[in-house]
DNA sequence: AGACCGATGTAAATCGATTCAATTTGTGAC
DNA sequence: GTCACAAATTGAATCGATTTACATCGGTCT
């Protein structure tokens, strides 16, 4: 028994195919009796509509796509969050992707979107496709950048700014008495990592005799974390800093767990400092010194942002930037 | 500039529409020679084929629908990423949508996933929608379960022994002095709670004088978790648990937080275990005992039954069921 | 009574890619 | 040069729902 299609319904129903889809997208336009008719009659059958053939026809999708860094990463969960509850508000269903911060999935999600015509995107980026989404754009396909301002550019974005954060976790450690302070995160390309260090540097330099050295990492998870302690503690004493700064909060677990097991102490022997303040970074081991930001409410905002540019095509850009909060806790206070 | 279609493409190309979508969808059909102009046609027109318009065509959606129970708790992320990662080798793109525990959210996402024509769903499911998964299995569309063994049912699943868990915890809060267990968790309806619950109950009875007191939560998150344990705290001495089994890490979490900031000391005052072993749960102010499941193991297994069932939908039904591993930490050994 | 109206309902065209049956082109043997 | 046969290509039909332009009907106004 194949699915029942409109035909069938309207067949059922007594009445004609064109009323049964005036029933379900413009109610108004059919007397309540056949309404009730049509309706009965789709329950009987269990009729689910083909949202393909509907797509098609109408020529638009609804859905709106989304594409996060790292969707293992609270910080991002809590911003799809925020996204996905306004969204549905509006009837739009939200498709996720997660690129890993790997380039090809970024664009295989990007693809598969651009396929679907989905209504618009929100996208944490990762790689190179500016000129992809200014494509995408000028196109009709409306794309709100998350995480990273777009400059003078075409495109909407909602940001914190990562350069203050730097500033502030630099400007804390140094107050802590910290004068060896290695900045842990990566990849190198990846934007937010780069201002949060350059926010660091400004501030070391203000201070003499602060050094601040970059250690790379493929990814921005625990693992990645644990790595880079790894590393440091197979130095001699001498190159070992005294602060570390993870440039997210799931490195700085894993730099914590490594410390932790090697019976190196924090904060007393080095200092520690995450960003993002997920909920895991105030229950650590030691709970760990972050900077705040608002995501559930930046995921919000993004959707709202993205809601007007397809309504109005020709809405302005904008960019909004929200302030980053510094956290302190144990971690890089002796006590 | 609308986007450009087969039509555009062909006669960019010298050739047939009928030859762009051959060369598309089937290479080999076509000779080398008009492969290249057709692809250096797209290339240069930027063609994006419109998938709906496909879909209908083709009668049929290559993607999975998965269905969790909450996207922010890392077991099902762990999951989540299992299964996509063998559905994205199988070229299948995966809809993931988050019920968060609310019955109306799951339905929204069954219909979504129905009216989209998906080629298999993978459902953790919170309310009675068994009878509906039924009817879409005998639609063609092939589901399997997560985390909840269908019994002699038509439906595949894949899941832990949730029971022998329970039993585990309990067993071990036992032997480790335990006389009056709090179980925290929900909602009730929810079968992997109830037969947590329903393990550490049968343990509990073989040693007499240990009782155990259920307390429902609405979700299964750490904000759940606090309110627990705020609860437990209000309570006279006398009527306070000596040990307490969260029904996952993330309401163990809860509590604990709530404990260590009114000085009660765990595992001195109380023992805590939780349940899924996520990362966080070792890394805790306390590490916290909890019970292992192979997470992403499951949901790599979960895609490869679906795949099987949607190859061959005369496949025959399967249960896998993972055994849980108890991890002991401080939480549960007074030092 | 005739003209006109708003409210309902419908037949047929349409969205864009794919498929099927049929045609054209190419290959090699004789 | 012709024939048989495989390979490559194509025109037209098709997927299922929506939309557009038009028909119908009961009632109202003059």
């Amino acid at each position: 028994m194949a699915m029942p299609q409109v035909r069938d319904v309207a067949e059922r129903a007594g009445v004609s195919p064109a009323t049964v889809s005036n029933a379900l997208n413009h109610p108004q336009r059919v007397s309540e009796r056949t309404l009730a008719r049509v309706h009965a009659a789709i329950e009987e059958l269990g009729y689910v509509r083909n949202d393909a053939a509907r797509q098609l026809r109408a020529g638009f999708n609804p859905a709106v796509g989304l594409i996060v860094l790292d969707a293992a990463n609270p910080y991002f969960t809590d911003l799809a969050g925020g996204a996905e509850q306004h969204l549905m508000e509006l009837g739009r269903p939200l498709l996720l992707g997660n690129s890993s911060q790997v380039s090809d999935r970024e664009i295989t999600y990007l693809n598969l979107f651009e396929q679907q015509r989905v209504a618009g995107i929100l996208i944490a980026p990762v790689g190179n496709v500016l000129p992809r989404l200014r494509k995408l754009k000028s196109n009709g396909i409306p794309v709100v950048i998350i995480d990273r301002k777009a400059g003078a550019d075409e495109l909407s974005s909602v940001s914190v700014d990562d350069e203050r954060g730097g500033w502030l976790v630099a400007d804390h450690l140094i107050s802590q008495g910290a004068s060896r302070m290695a900045v842990i995160g990566g990849p190198e390309g990846l934007r937010q990592v780069r201002n949060r260090l350059r926010g660091a540097q400004q501030r070391a330099r203000q201070s003499p005799g602060v050094a601040v050295e970059y250690i790379a990492t493929g990814a921005m998870d625990a693992a990645a974390g644990r790595a880079a302690a790894e590393e440091l503690l197979g130095r001699s004493v001498k190159e070992q800093p005294d602060a570390v700064f993870a440039t997210n909060d799931l490195v700085a677990l894993g730099v914590l767990q490594v410390l932790a097991r090697s019976g190196v102490s924090v904060p007393d022997q080095v200092l520690l400092a995450g960003y993002d303040d997920i909920e895991f970074a105030a229950n650590a081991i030691i709970p760990i010194t972050s900077i705040r930001q608002p995501s559930a409410e930046m995921g919000q905002h993004a959707a709202q942002l993205l809601q007007r540019a397809i309504e109005d095509p020709a809405s302005p850009v904008q960019h909004t930037v929200f302030q980053p909060e510094l956290i302190i806790r144990e971690s890089t206070q002796a006590c």
